[in-house]
DNA sequence: AGAGAATACATCGAAGTCGAGGTATTGCGG
DNA sequence: CCGCAATACCTCGACTTCGATGTATTCTCT
């Protein structure tokens, strides 16, 4: 998710580390919150496999600052990862965000609506979160208000997404004919 | 949050590890799927920590199992969490859906209710995922379709989510009177 | 002139997590 | 009776992440 964000600014322009992570932690900051110790390390494998350069340019107000700038091949892999999202991608709603958040960067329609198609896919699929024993449980049937909250909430969270899902698919697919 | 999750079905009533991974995966597994090599470190360090304890017990089905029990100190350790969230558990949805799964365990309603309203507090946060500059950009603002999809589903979920916790927070207000 | 905040980068150890693999038993279909 | 799925537990190494801490510069406020 971390790589993939920084492959994703870094497709449109050139930054620096500490801006990166301005843009990261406005993105997913405020649910989970990027550490420099998690982004330093994560800015050097992606420089250790030829993903991206850096150049080091004196500071505009303090240290010199060490710009970012994707290879060939980190722009074929930011690309190919946005193509074949990993499962995780698709069901964990942070790495989902940060798929669509940099969705656009594949150009083909077809390709983009495919990717939404597999979100599409899992949010049809029947999942509750409580069981008894195979049977799953409704909202109405819990005396506990808290998990009923959570049924409820999830429901509209996933209706409202799968709306938007829908509309969109089929733009996509208008749009490309 | 998969400590809180074991302690929390474990609450309730003593399983052995397999049916815990089951619940755990009936949970939050389909977003996030726990794996055999997480969760039984996670139990052994909960049993270190005398949290909780464990019987063997001959298998109904096959191998014998080891029933886990909650100790005195494991329950006590389970309110301090859910009276006590830490932030993330409170921002990342899975962690705050665990605490909700688990809240009813905490008996006093203004406890539940002081919990809500940190979620509450969070959501109410004005917090956006694209800047231009300082000023937070809105849904209509992008060409993007992908970009304006997050935010048009962050919006709806946070909405959602927003009624249910003012309706509730306000029926245990209430309801301790 | 000095304190403190912001910029900008980095290292280290501790901890958690994952995937791959391993062990053993029971029950079911072919 | 063989293989496979399900039950039930476990270890190992690789990797990621985090919190704490360190360095150096510049700007702003007092």
């Amino acid at each position: 998710m971390l790589e993939l964000a920084i492959l994703g600014f870094l497709y449109d322009a050139p930054l620096h580390g500490y801006e990166l992570r301005k843009r990261i932690t406005a993105l997913t900051g405020h649910v989970k919150p990027v550490a420099e110790s998690t982004l330093y390390p994560a800015i050097k494998r992606l420089e250790k496999a030829e993903l991206l350069e850096r150049a080091t340019r004196p500071g505009s107000v303090a240290a010199p600052r060490h710009e970012l700038t994707l290879t060939e091949e980190g722009r074929r892999e930011l690309r190919r990862r946005l193509a074949e999202p990993s499962r995780s991608d698709i069901t964990d709603e942070n790495r989902w965000f940060t798929v669509l958040a940099f969705l656009r960067h594949l150009e083909d329609p077809g390709a983009q609506a495919t990717v939404l198609r597999r979100r599409l896919a899992f949010l049809e699929e029947p999942a509750s979160f409580f069981y008894d024993g195979d049977r799953p449980l409704r909202a109405e049937e819990f005396d506990d208000p808290f998990r009923r909250g959570i049924l409820t909430i999830a429901r509209a969270t996933s209706e409202a997404e799968l709306a938007w899902l829908r509309e969109t698919v089929a733009s996509l697919d208008t749009g490309s004919r």
